[in-house]
Parts: C-alpha cells; structure tokens; sequence
DNA sequence: GTCTATAACGAGATAGAC
DNA sequence: GTCTATCTCGTTATAGAC
C-alpha cells in the first residue's frame, strides 16, 4: 500500500544483490509497475534514495540489536543471534546492505558514506558493549580490548558473507561464523557437530 | 610503452577502487590520454577487459604466494606475510580486486564469475596448504580442518579490508590481521605492542 | 594502433497534464 | 500520486579513414 516503503524494499534488495552502481530507477519501475518518474515523486534522486535505505536500514537493524538484547540470554548466545542476523540475510541471496555500499564507498554521495559509517559505528559499539559484558560476567573470554573484539568480528562476518555469496553457499557463512565466535569468545572446546571435524 | 599493460593498470585501480560498474571506458581514456576507440582495439568489450584483469591479477597473486613459499620461513611468518599482501593493497586505498568483485557478483558476466571463484579457490588451497604444513610441523595449533581456517582467513581479510577502507584506516585492518592470525595460530599470548593493550 | 564520427541505448532527472 | 513526454548526458560498441 506505502508506495514509498514498497519502493525502498526493491531497491533495498537491488543494492543487496547488484550493489547501489548496479540498478536503475527504470528497474525498480519496472518491478512494481510504475513509471520513473513517479519514482521520483518518492525520492527526488538516487542519493536521497540510497539515503532513507540506509535510514531505514540502520533503524531496523537497531531494533534486531535491542530484541536480542532483551531477550536476556547470555553474551555467547546474543554473538550467536547477531551472527544469525547475518545468515538470514545471505539466505536471501543478499549482501548485507552497508557491507554491499561499502565496497561502493567512494562512488557514493557524501551523506551515504556517512550513514554507512554510522551502521557500521552502531554494530561495532552494540558488539563491543556485549564483549565487555561478557567479559565481566565470565561469560567470554578474549583478549585484549572489546572494540578490538568487536571490530574483528563485524569485519570477519562481513567478509565471510561477501565471499559466501559468491558461491552461492550459506553453508561456507555459518561454518565460519560458528568457528569465529568459539575463538573470540574464549571457547577452548568447539560444540556441536564441528567437534567431531577436530583432529 | 605496452598500451595493453597500462590499460590493464588504469582499469584495475580502477575496479578495486570504485567497482565494475562504477567506471567506464571514458574514465580509462582520459586517463591515459587516448580515444575509447583505441581501448577498444585492445579489449574489445569490457567483459573482455575484466577478464583479462582477473586473469592477470591471479597470476601475479599466485607468483607472490610462490616468493612467500620459497623465503622459507616458518609458516606463522608465511601467513602473517600473506596477510601483508592485503595491507599492501590497502595502502594504496584499493580493495582486493576480487573481493571487489565479489560485490559485484550477480552483474558480472559469466566468465569473470567462474574467474573471482578461481582466485578464491587458489587463495584457499595455498593457505590449506599452509596450515597443513604449519600444523605437522609443530607452528601452528589450530581447531579442525585446514581448509575451515583458510576459509575463515581469506573471508575475514576480505571483510576487515571492505570495512577498513570505509574509514580511511588502514590500521583497523592491520589491527584485525594481526588479532585474527594469533587467534588462527595457536597463539596463547600475543607478541608486539598489542599485549600491552590487553586487560 | 590510433583516430573521428556516430550509432544505439540506458541513465538520472524535469515539465506539466490528469 | 501517477502519468506521458522529453531532455541531457553517459554508456558500450562499431565503421572506416589515417
């Protein structure tokens, strides 16, 4: 029914897929049966529609951020969901937003590099708030400063998911994850079915 | 003096930097004073051109992997020679070439699909290799099969690398190599200034 | 091997009717 | 809000002279 929002959740799978360089407003039209220029009516340019993804995006993932928060589990399982978070997206066929806007970085208008910035700011402080929680509850255990921790691991599934995405490959995703947060949280063990893969 | 060599050179800066689609045959022409035309001559289509890039920067890839080998050293230093590959490249404000167009993926033709999927498969194989090595001869220690970690390495670089170049900070990089290749090694005390920082 | 010229098309964007 | 029509420019690519 909200033009605007049915808009931004095509062009929100566009940039996911094919990167912001590599869709038109003629695909987005054409996709929900209107015309460029009432594209245009919504969102006067493509900056400004890279912008309110972004906008929208960051908000969304906020509240995913704030629920697993809230659903009270400890700091090892919350790592978990977070990486969830990712897999979702990859099941999807789908690069994460910023991850996908970031290798475009420096053909974006200035306002969108700032918001990609500030996505990324906002996994990296909600990660790092959860590594020094965990630390202080005994829950994980890893070296050096949480940011550090924080920074690696968002760095790390970004990567694995752009690379998982190119063979088409979830698996190749959650199989690195799984590995990534028994390392950074201080696991001498691995659990689950993995364990039977150790030498 | 090669015209096709510097074509190569303009179009791969270009690529790492901005993305397949975020460049055109007039951005390399005016850069290297010719016509479009010329270009043309030398790589018919930009498919064509891509594929030659991919190609070229494979074998060169694959020749440093052969001059890290043959220095001999330990594989600890192997990897965290290999992970310099990626500061290199860094350094220069650029993306690794295929992580780049791993974003670019789904608009990329066939040819350079199966091309990026080659270069992560030789990546993958040497740092198996490498942690194969390393681990029977007593360097490193690590969890499970050789090729989850190189997995888990070449994705986590490629991320750390996309998201660094965000910031303009080739330290959050080389911070996060230096995190992961202790992780990924065995390693139960870090070495260097970064032990300090540790609680 | 490089040029001029141009084709053929798609891009982002606007004017103004309905 | 959505449309038709159009503008302007950039894109990949080709033909043919030098």
């Amino acid at each position: 029914m909200d033009t605007a929002q049915r808009i931004l959740d095509v062009a929100e799978r566009l940039v996911q897929t094919q990167g912001f360089n590599g869709f038109s407003y003629a695909d987005i039209a054409a996709e929900l049966g209107i015309t460029k220029a009432s594209l245009h009516y919504h969102f006067a340019t493509k900056a400004a529609l890279g912008s309110a993804l972004i906008t929208r995006y960051g908000a969304e993932f906020g509240r995913a951020l704030e629920e697993i928060d809230q659903s009270a589990v400890d700091a090892r399982e919350k790592l978990r969901r977070y990486a969830g978070l990712y897999a979702d997206v990859l099941r999807q066929h789908r690069m994460c937003l910023c991850g996908m806007l970031a290798a475009d970085y420096t053909t974006l208008p200035a306002a969108m590099r700032s918001g990609v910035k500030e996505f990324f700011d906002l996994n990296e402080s909600w990660l790092a708030r959860i590594f020094d929680e965990g630390r202080k509850q005994g829950a994980l255990r890893f070296r050096g400063p949480p940011l550090d921790s924080a920074r690696l691991l968002l760095g790390s599934l970004e990567g694995a998911m752009l690379v998982a995405r190119s063979y088409g490959d979830p698996e190749r995703f959650t199989s690195a994850a799984q590995r990534l947060l028994a390392e950074l949280s201080g696991r001498r063990k691995l659990a689950g079915r993995t364990d039977r893969a150790q030498r």
